[in-house]
DNA sequence: TTGACGACTTAGTAGCATAATA
DNA sequence: TATTATGCTACTAAGTCGTCAA
């Protein structure tokens, strides 16, 4: 139906952003509109928004909300017609260029550095340097031997001679009153009066506003991170050998600009001049730098909400889905290949399960340089135990090694005869320190998978698994009674099934035990309520029994509070549960990158969830295609023909 | 075949902003 | 209204995987 209407601007809030760049936007409700302008000289002459707040309420705009199936056509024809030439990834791109750090402020005259307890005034560049050890004194990586013998090392080469001849041992320099400036510092910026922190707010917004989109193929489109990273010590996880070095600012100079021969070349800062401007249009980086810890080039990217990382993302879970209808085969055939003859071959195949049944990462082989870390293909002896019986199972393996982030895989897997068996060959007259998969890397694995079918790598393997674990376990935990609390728990649970399969920890967050108490608390004292409660709707049925209608209506209320207190209840216990089982699961990972959007959004409108309680804004941004897409009938195991 | 490199995705966390509570 | 708890965002490190050259 067509829902004729005139809008002003504050009835579409959003108005400004469609302008110029799209004709769709979102309404109440979450309901997608497709505009239709009605003879509006501004669309047609296609100037940008910023020109036009002014006319903008005088815009007469038609809404035709769009059904289910046209918004999965509309979605789908989009992408289609701005399909582009193979490796092509735009036609036109034009941005402002990144935003550099801001330049060092010196110390105040009063803020001294001691060496040898004597006062030392420093030089500029070595003063910003010490600044960044003086910050970080409070934390764990200046206890650490690596991380000061880096600072050292990189601090002394920025010294002038004659600092680097007297500053000889880190021990001897008292960065104390720089430290507590810095920390005295921050408070006054949390303490800053409401005017203040306004007047910062929109800075911030009006430098977001100029360098935070850009323009790619006729669509304005949010740029990830369009901010430098200042310079500052090497923060590695793990045991990282380069810790504590020193990261250098990035001048214009280092900057390689990428856009269209036919944009506005974005302006390097006055004095400067870029690295490079090219006009690559085969990759989707809008500037980039080499940064010189690692020698690793650094990107500035979309926003996950672009129009170019949505359809990777779309495309991402189709080739998972793919795969669904693959699955069995490639397992049957892995299943053979642990009896070949050939070594390489059985390695690949053992490998090839733990991708399967662990959702173990591929496993790349790392640099001296790096954290040693490893993924499944880099396994190595020790990383694995061998167990003939273990707790009343049979055959199980123990893993405990570093994976990703130097975060601890640790899993004891009951695991087939064969494959154990299979294990133990490879583990022959092996010591610590050798390849579990002598014969097998990354290049190998992939090389197999891509024959077995296009597009397949070790991590499709991760989101297939991850996405049909949500969607099965959304089968099995929903019930279409519940309250929408007990839902979320719910979805709540399946995420947590995937975070767990993938070993996405988190730090216990500071003062857990302690709210847990307070929930605890809160709980006792509801129940007390309730228990108090109960007692007073008793005596009101009692007098209701033989009363007016007075004592009835009185009792009626009094039966409506106990129930209210009982779903208050109900709710802290839920929040309890959901809390300590999350005490150190991270679900943002799996829910932002392993898990197909579309089955959440189905789940949301099958079972009458708001979207929001899922996703919150920026997800909501980054899945619009999803939501967009996906039905109450979308299912991830089911490709329709 | 191998290694280096480039481009892109995936990852945990610090610190800020906002909401809830006292 | 001040304080505390929680959620969100920005940040940037660390993976994966494809390509290219020696």
């Amino acid at each position: 139906m067509l829902c004729k209407r005139r809008f002003c601007l504050k009835t579409v809030p959003n108005l400004l952003e469609i302008l110029g760049h799209t004709e769709y936007f979102s309404g109440n409700r979450g309901v997608r509109y497709k505009i239709n302008y009605k003879k509006s000289k501004l669309i047609r002459q296609n100037q940008v928004a910023g020109s036009l707040t002014k006319s903008i309420s005088r815009v007469k705009v038609v809404l035709k909300p769009i059904t289910r199936v046209s918004r999965l056509a509309f979605v789908k024809k989009r992408w289609e017609e701005e399909k582009k030439e193979d490796g092509v990834k735009w036609k036109f791109l034009e941005h402002k260029g990144p935003v550099f750090a801001p330049p060092y402020e010196p110390l105040p005259k009063n803020i001294k550095f001691y060496y040898n307890d004597e006062e030392m005034k420093l030089s500029h560049e070595t003063e910003e340097v010490a600044s960044f050890y003086a910050k970080m004194l409070d934390h764990d990586y200046t206890t650490k031997d690596a991380f000061n013998k880096n600072f050292f090392h990189d601090w002394r080469e920025v010294m002038t001679d004659k600092e680097r001849s007297k500053i000889t041992d880190l021990k001897k320099c008292n960065f104390k009153q720089m430290h507590a400036y810095f920390t005295d510092l921050a408070e006054k910026n949390r303490n800053k009066t409401k005017e203040e922190k306004q007047m910062l707010k929109e800075k911030n917004e009006a430098l977001l506003k100029e360098y935070g989109f850009c323009v790619i193929d006729g669509h304005k489109e949010k740029i990830g991170n369009f901010k430098i990273e200042p310079p500052g010590l090497f923060r590695g996880r793990g045991e990282h050998p380069k810790m504590g070095k020193l990261k250098r600012r990035v001048e214009a100079e280092d900057i390689i600009i990428n856009c269209s021969k036919d944009s506005k070349i974005p302006e390097p800062p006055p004095g400067h001049r870029w690295k490079e401007v090219r006009h690559d249009n085969k990759v989707t980086w809008l500037a980039s730098w080499t940064e010189n810890v690692q020698n690793q080039v650094k990107y500035i990217m979309l926003n996950p909400s672009s129009k170019l990382k949505g359809e990777k993302d779309w495309q991402k879970y189709e080739t998972a889905r793919k795969l669904h209808q693959k699955v069995d085969k490639i397992r049957e055939n892995y299943q053979a290949d642990w009896k070949s003859k050939e070594m390489r071959i059985r390695q690949r195949a053992v490998a090839l399960y733990f991708i399967d049944k662990l959702a173990l990462r591929a496993g790349n082989e790392k640099d001296e340089d790096q954290a040693d870390t490893v993924g499944c293909c880099s396994l190595r002896c020790e990383h694995i135990e061998l167990h003939e019986e273990k707790d009343g199972k049979d055959y199980v393996v123990v893993f405990d090694f570093l994976g990703k982030d130097s975060i601890r895989y640790y899993n004891e897997v009951p695991v087939e005869k064969r494959v154990f068996k299979n294990l133990q060959l490879f583990m022959e007259n092996k010591k610590q320190g050798d390849d579990l998969f002598d014969r097998l890397n990354t290049q190998i694995m992939n090389k197999h998978l891509n024959d077995l079918m296009e597009g397949l790598t070790a991590k499709v393997f991760r989101t297939y698994n991850a996405s049909w674990t949500l969607q099965q376990q959304l089968d099995e935990l929903t019930n279409a009674d519940d309250t929408v609390a007990e839902k979320i728990l719910s979805y709540n649970r399946a995420n947590r099934a995937v975070a767990v399969l993938c070993n996405h920890q988190r730090a216990v967050p500071k003062g857990h035990q302690k709210s847990m108490e307070k929930l605890k608390e809160k709980i006792d004292a509801k129940r007390d309520q309730i228990k108090d409660a109960e007692r007073q709707v008793k005596d009101a049925q009692r007098e209701a029994k033989h009363g007016s209608v007075k004592e009835k209506v009185a009792y009626d209320k009094k039966k409506k509070q106990l129930e209210r207190l009982k779903d208050q209840l109900t709710k802290l216990e839920i929040q309890e549960t959901d809390r300590d089982e999350n005490k150190t699961i991270a679900l943002g990972t799996s829910k932002l990158n392993y898990l197909d959007p579309r089955i959440s959004v189905a789940w949301c409108k099958k079972y009458e969830v708001p979207i929001e309680k899922i996703y919150n804004k920026t997800q909501r941004a980054k899945f619009r295609w999803a939501i967009d897409m996906a039905g109450p009938d979308y299912r991830f195991d089911r490709i329709k023909k």
